[in-house]
DNA sequence: CCTGTGATCAGCT
DNA sequence: GCTGATCACAGGC
């Protein structure tokens, strides 16, 4: 029994995921993230929160967004427009539902993988958006509720500084305002530039 | 660079 | 029924 401190899957080598979003969204760039062996980069995240009206989570548990309000340091794993679908990394504490949405990777392990996954030749349109990053990494529902610290998942954190930039977030139309999106400062691997 | 539109379906009202 | 944490493509500037 450790004496005090997030432990297990919500704590993951420096990135402890029992801190709000978006503590949590901008200290995940720079972060490898790996599903079986094939990512790279964090270079762009968001933020969610269930007091924010743009948040899956703002109205309380459903069937679907159950794993936003399940365990700390797992994933949430939806449908976006029937077509796509989105990775969340949950953060707080059970019943919270709070999350992170990984928006895009710079491609740096299987790349090969990847392009055939997606067939896409450019490095750049591998992993820049939600919907092309799981379909790169071959994330589906069945990684919904999943632990980040047991594989197929591999998060390791960055080992040098990072600069970090912030903005609006992306695709929604409520609480458009706060500054929510995270990313990599000059990254070429970004889904939409910052401004 | 920007804007508009179709695809396609689970979840919610 | 309608909406949407998206993408790819088309067309205009």
């Amino acid at each position: 029994m450790r004496a005090a401190g997030a432990s297990g899957a919500s704590r993951l080598r420096g990135v402890d995921f029992t801190r709000d979003s978006p503590e949590v969204a901008r200290r995940l760039i720079g972060t490898t993230l790996l599903v079986d062996g094939v990512g790279g980069v964090i270079v762009e995240t968001e933020a969610y929160d269930p007091r924010d009206p743009a948040s899956h989570s703002f109205s309380g548990p459903t069937p679907r967004n159950a794993a936003m309000f399940g365990p700390p340091g797992c994933a949430y794993v939806y449908l976006s427009h029937g077509i796509h679908w989105c990775l969340n990394f949950v953060c707080r504490e059970v019943g919270f539902g709070a999350g992170v949405l990984i928006r895009a990777l710079e491609p740096t392990t299987g790349i090969a993988s990847m392009m055939d996954r997606r067939r896409q030749r450019d490095p750049r349109l591998l992993c820049a958006g939600p919907g092309r990053l799981a379909q790169a990494l071959a994330i589906t529902r069945e990684l919904n509720g999943k632990r980040l610290d047991v594989p197929p998942f591999s998060l390791t954190a960055a080992t040098t500084r990072i600069r970090v930039v912030c903005g609006p977030r992306i695709g929604i139309s409520k609480a458009v305002d706060q500054p929510w999106r995270f990313g990599l400062s000059g990254s070429r691997y970004v889904s939409r530039p910052f401004r």
